[in-house]
DNA sequence: AGCGTGGCCTTAACGGTGTTAAGTTGTCAA
DNA sequence: TTGACAACTTAACACCGTTAAGGCCACGCT
């Protein structure tokens, strides 16, 4: 016979083609019809593995950061300081390879405790280093909260690496604040070269750290 | 007669309502027919001032920063830490007063150029300080970017000062923690307690920006 | 072998959303 | 008095997330 039936759905192939999707429409095109179309499926079968579209959006943001932990698994023998490196710079690649991958991340809450592993390596790293646990925590969030702020707004001016959003052109944006010379000029500062502002405002973050809790 | 009419509209009138809404409903609650209802007027009226939504939300953002620099105004004698200090302080407390204020103002743009002004003083303040250009913006943009992605993370907790949102007991989550102590530990050093938390984040920052600059 | 149960999905529908097109009303200038 | 224009209303569209009800098929039990 030719009746071969489609494999039954899980949660994570569900997950899986919803991120697809997402860098093709962004999350304003991100459907559940869309979702359930490219499973050859209908709508409210997806309701069947999760309660409400939040909860495959969370789904999503858990495949999200598992895909990054394997892209970029951890070195053992890192200082802090190439510990805090690598985390934030896998965030921002593994942010910046969903179209508003960002904005997906921040608006979810991960699914399961898996997440725990990395986070429980970082922690004890840090306080193997001396930093008392607050401050291995303070040390960890701000720089996660900086990456989060920073890849937000980037996504906001460029989607996806390559592709510009309408009305960020700095030379229009130049000419419109010709009355603040220094606000006009840093433009470039601003909209362009995101690796190395994003780079820069780590290792900003990285030195405070070293100065205010003294561990160097 | 009985007959009195209305006043136009006008477009600063309408984001006034729609942030006055967006503290009741938040941003899923926020719809143009609302928005309407409030202001005595058929939604597509909302359509002769705005463009789209979007356009209403650019203007609703706009509104915010224009608040928070009357209700902070600069001190021009204040060193840059001060200075850097003072600014994230008072954006944080802007986006704090009203529910999903940092997805509002992290989603939009500015209309007009009125928020250039406070940008161009506190680039003059730290080049006066001995920032070069490029420093300064980095400095501040790092600061702005972690106090942005902070409140976003806080507000995902905590909607408004003082109500919580589900799911983010403390106790539980170190029930689920078990078999990560530091993680779990970790708990009330990430979901209480923000405005501290929100402090030392910007302490860190910077004394970054002071060392990494070489300027104290 | 037959039957029932439960997992997984479909069909149909609901209320609500942003948005557009076309028409209406009042005001003011010529 | 007429015409133009600003500021709206009415009606409708396509689409959204979500729910209720029912169908189908594999499996375990008697």
């Amino acid at each position: 016979m030719s009746t071969e039936r489609r494999a039954p759905l899980d949660r994570k192939r569900v997950a899986d083609t919803a991120l697809k999707l997402l860098n093709e429409g962004g999350l304003e095109g991100l459907t559940l019809r869309a979702i359930a179309k490219e499973l050859d499926v209908k709508a409210p079968a997806l309701y069947w593995h999760f309660k409400d579209k939040q909860a495959l959006l969370d789904e999503m943001a858990t495949e999200m950061y598992r895909r990054m932990t394997e892209a970029a698994p951890v070195d053992p023998d890192a200082t802090w300081q190439e510990r805090i490196l690598a985390a934030n710079r896998a965030l921002r690649a593994a942010l910046l390879s969903y179209r508003d991958g960002a904005r997906v991340f921040s608006g979810s809450r991960f699914t399961g405790t898996l997440h725990a592993v990395e986070m429980e390596q970082s922690l004890r790293l840090l306080t193997d280093a001396g930093f008392t646990l607050a401050q291995a925590v303070r040390a960890a969030t701000t720089a996660y909260l900086y990456t989060l702020g920073f890849v937000t707004e980037e996504q906001g001016v460029q989607p996806l690496p390559g592709e510009r959003r309408a009305g960020y052109d700095v030379d229009d944006r130049a000419r419109r604040m010709a009355d603040f010379p220094l606000s006009a000029a840093a433009g470039a500062e601003m909209f362009e070269d995101y690796d190395r502002h994003f780079e820069e405002g780590l290792a900003l973050v990285i030195a405070g750290i070293g100065t205010r809790y003294g561990i160097g």
